[in-house]
DNA sequence: TTTGCGAGGTTGTACATACAACCTAGTGTG
DNA sequence: CACACTAGGTTGTATGTACAACCTCGCAAA
């Protein structure tokens, strides 16, 4: 019989876990990304969403939660703040009975602003993380925009 | 003059940015991980934190937030509730005046129980990742234990 | 000794996130 | 037509996360 005690699973999962790990990057990365965008008073988070409504210009709710595999429920909210703030409508889109999430001008402006910060933020993050590893993860995770497989 | 529209940096940072990809990555493996440990009436957070201090045998607040690269404040909070559970007790540590974490009974129990369970999780991340995508992820990634540089 | 400071910790506030439950139109079928 | 069903969206509740501000010691320098 081999007796574990807690330190011996700590140590395990402390030293193999994923999620640990994707964690502790999504941390690491975030504060980044924040820091750098900060001056423009937009979030990582925030950012994300908005780069995604303009790649497609226009775009459901639940598509939007789709391609970032995040819940409905999230978006919603995200997208009622970014509402609030003036960056994104959710148009009751003309003809077709979908309502589609389009750029305000004042979102499509701010994207345009935040364009060398963003640029900035992916040097620190490659600075950061060394030119291999940003590479590997480059390579290893895949874009939203592909892979729209479902 | 390279007239630039928001759609293009839309496009641009949708299939560029590596904080899409982490942040994303992040909300998939952390959705693995909640599902496997819902049973146990854990988040993979909050294990992630058991782990650390199961591993270290009684650590501080402090410590815990620079290893795993959290606000000193998150750290407090994320304690705090784990502590309300009967998991953790901040320990006004014998002679030496630091205030260490350390586990509970309740909590080394709760680590044992759970193993099968986040082996599962692990598991299902290399099955929803791809055993390549996986391997790549924890040879990039450093695991917290290692690099204490500080 | 006294004072100031810095490290560690907590609290106020706000955003990001998720699950469950609910609401609301369309839609298909009896 | 009527009704159940479903997809999309919102809301209730709770956790995770961070920044800023604050509190609280212990300790070093004057």
């Amino acid at each position: 019989m081999k007796k574990v005690d807690a330190g011996q699973i700590g140590r395990l999962i402390a030293s193999e876990c994923l999620s640990v790990r994707v964690r502790r990057l999504g941390r690491v990365i975030t504060r980044i990304y924040d820091a750098a965008l900060a001056p423009h008073g937009v979030s990582a988070a925030q950012l994300n969403l908005l780069s995604a409504i303009a790649a497609t210009g226009g775009v459901r709710a639940v598509d939007l939660a789709r391609v970032l595999e995040a819940e409905k429920s999230t978006v919603s909210r995200d997208l009622k703040r970014m509402e609030h703030i003036g960056w994104v409508r959710a148009g009751p889109a003309a003809g077709d009975a979908r309502r589609l999430v389009t750029l305000t001008p004042a979102g499509s402006r701010l994207l345009l602003e935040v364009r060398e910060a963003w640029e900035k933020a992916q040097a620190a993050a490659e600075e950061e993380l060394g030119k291999t590893t940003f590479a590997q993860l480059r390579s290893a995770l895949p874009s939203p925009l592909k892979g729209r497989t479902r």
